[in-house]
DNA sequence: CACTAATACGTGTCTATACATTTAATATCA
DNA sequence: TGATATTAAATGTATAGACACGTATTAGTG
């Protein structure tokens, strides 16, 4: 694949800022792409993934929707449809809050932990298959990316 | 917004790659919402958007949708519909192909030029406004993405 | 207390992504 | 030539993203 003018067949860029937007955008399709070929078997998207390990990082403890919604990946998101869609699957319960009726208690169900321990392995993989950088390019990455959004 | 454990409010990562991984799904998300800002006036999608850059780097020559499709940044996405949609606001025209009627031709038209130039001004400052890294910092940006696809 | 504001969640709608399938036209080759 | 494969594009369907809006509940204030 190599380099991004090659991938998508453009000769070259304004500059490097213009060229960064659309390495992003390009790299990002890369990478949801590749974590798709995991998650597909286990009938789950990338943010449905999201929100099973953020209810896992809560260790039994009740989420909300829009605690759900402020730790997602794309804020933008919608955390009330995507709980709909797990607990269709039986992955998470959701209770009727007491001291606040307005709120929803959500907490991820032993069949969703297992999902995640089944899917742990794959993911270790994807790391070392997909990402192509050692860890101190990995860690400079991160240093950039948190910097690039100031 | 500073760090990215903070933004998400997740702690701690289980390695820099597991970090990385986040990293970019949330920086992608950071760039898509401020690049909707200001195409949304215009009444475009980032993809809309980045199939008339396309266009426009044919210089005329009329372009079929498969070729736009390999260009463009999400490969699975739908060049078919894109193009149908942008075909409805008048910013590109479909030529039956004479020599392989299965293709078909797509050219940018004055109107769908006229839009990117009026954008253009805003997409400069986009730049310096939404990444803040300095120059070195976006080259070595670039180089590490290129490096991450491998 | 009544009125208003704010909050939590759900819904509606349009567009985009992901992927399978379909249809038409062209290429290949026995 | 005729059967088959390949290609280009369109279509179908489910999920997700973007964003406006609705509804119920709680908080805040005169």
């Amino acid at each position: 694949m190599g380099s991004l003018e090659e991938a998508i067949k453009q000769k070259e860029f304004k500059d490097p800022y213009n060229k960064l937007v659309v390495n992003l955008l390009y790299t990002h399709s890369y990478l949801v792409s590749a974590q798709n070929g995991i998650l597909k078997p286990f009938d789950l998207s990338p943010e449905q993934y999201n929100v099973l390990r953020i209810l896992r990082g809560q260790n039994g403890v009740p989420t909300t929707v829009s605690s759900i919604q402020d730790r997602m990946l794309n804020k933008m998101s919608n955390a009330s449809r995507l709980v709909d869609k797990l607990k269709a699957k039986l992955l998470i319960e959701r209770r009727e809050c007491p001291s606040d009726r307005r709120q929803v208690d959500i907490v991820i169900t032993d069949k969703g932990l297992q999902v995640l321990n089944e899917l742990q392995a794959y993911m270790e993989g994807f790391n070392n298959e997909v990402i192509k950088l050692n860890e101190e390019e990995v860690v400079m990455m991160n240093t950039l990316l948190d910097k690039l959004r100031g």
